[in-house]
DNA sequence: GTTTTTCGAG
DNA sequence: CTCGAAAAAC
């Protein structure tokens, strides 16, 4: 991907966001789009069809938009100023959720995610969130890289990743297989978690439940990622969590994740 | 009555007005008050139970009030500065809809109805509607004059009443049983439809649909009404529809009618 | 607990 | 369009 990165002098932002309903919170986002100015936005849990989705306003605001929506739960897009080409959605299967969307910009094979939750170990939503690793993973290899792979992962890959390692020992969002086929995506594909690597210290979180003020007293966990080729790691400036955008009135239970790139 | 309008040297004013939920516009009432400062105010469809009824805020704002709420819908209340007595609730029978409370204000027996909408001429509710009607007029039998009755009638008495008598006709609020179970009620107790007598003019409305713009347009209904025995009549100054309530953000789809007495 | 969806009602 | 209620999701 030598000179991927180097169409503009300045650098790039690129952010993934689980904004929990794309509608209930447009005036946030535009507020981000605006304020924020990111190249590349990738956003989970639309909550809303592609004809529902606010292409329009997005547009005004100088964004054009890949969606892959579904009605009432689960949709990604991913929001860019320049154009995206070969968009893909989904893992290649007829699976009715909507939970991938992909495309290229600027020559990076951009991927945004919404792996499912799991609910609880015993429950058939963990075995379709362990499958949905599973085909994610093999996916992955069809893809042309350099890779910027972003979302909700539903994972926290640690236990410096959750606010309460011995409350979350095995739970879900935190058990050893999630954990494995979490691992597993970096390893097979040689991906950087890219928060990870420039900040060591534990509690750093990209969620936080919306009850008993979890957010003020930041019990959270970190279940969003950016896992990026190792020649795109190479070239990040920055990496860091949008905590201003889990506050104030009505936010997404998700904060924001960004990375600039030189 | 002679003289039950006497105790002020000035005038006072009366006024109905379906809210569409006190909950979620106690900002705007409040807001009313303090700027008209009726000194009898009927609520209708205050959306909520006797507990819920934010009767506390009401009696900061310097009003007392008689309640009959009921969970999720219906409901009514009066709102007075002077103290009620005499309340009534309902038609003497077991509803258990909450749609009619009546208090005696200065020797004025004040009636505040919410009427069924009666949905469609086929449903069953057209048929509560129409007997509804029926157990209104012969309780007002009941009621000492002089009689101030008011609410949400949900009839709109002729075909300028509509924004489209064509589009209306025989529809429900507009049918000729509904006219007719309108009619008797003056015709029974003497009673004045006060907003026409003093405008003759068509187009005049309570009532506009959220969707659509209506309210812009000024397609809407006047199916809220003051009927009112000869002697209050005789000695109101003014009556109007207050349009002022209907715009801004999330208005009540109905204004408040208010008349003025000497 | 909090939000979001859908639904029925108007 | 807007509300309240209910259920689902987290």
């Amino acid at each position: 991907m030598s000179g991927a990165l180097h169409g503009k002098a300045r650098g790039v932002k690129l952010v993934t966001w689980n904004i929990n309903s794309v509608r209930a919170r447009l005036d946030r986002l535009l507020d981000y789009l605006q304020t924020r100015a990111p190249d590349v936005l990738c956003l989970q849990e639309l909550k809303c069809t592609d004809e529902q989705f606010p292409a329009l306003e997005l547009q005004a605001a100088g964004y054009h938009a890949a969606v892959f929506g579904q009605k009432s739960y689960n949709g990604v897009a991913i929001l860019s100023k320049e154009p995206l080409t070969e968009v893909a959605r989904n893992l290649g299967d007829d699976d009715e959720q909507s939970r991938l969307i992909a495309a290229t910009w600027r020559g990076i094979r951009v991927v945004g995610l919404y792996a499912p939750n799991g609910q609880s170990l015993a429950s058939p939503a963990y075995r379709y969130k362990l499958d949905w690793y599973a085909k994610l993973n093999r996916w992955l290899a069809s893809q042309p890289g350099p890779l910027f792979v972003c979302g909700d992962f539903n994972v926290a890959p640690e236990d410096a990743d959750t606010w309460d390692p011995a409350l979350w020992q095995g739970q879900t969002l935190a058990s050893a297989p999630e954990r494995e086929a979490f691992a597993e995506l970096k390893a097979r594909h040689g991906l950087v978690d890219l928060f990870r690597e420039k900040h060591p210290e534990p509690a750093r979180f990209t969620w936080w439940d919306y009850r008993a003020g979890a957010f003020h007293k930041n019990q959270g966990l970190r279940i969003d990622h950016l896992l990026v080729s190792p020649e795109l790691a190479a070239r990040c400036t920055a990496v860091d969590v949008d905590r201003e955008a889990r506050k104030g009135k009505l936010p997404s239970d998700h904060a924001p994740v960004w990375a600039e790139f030189a």
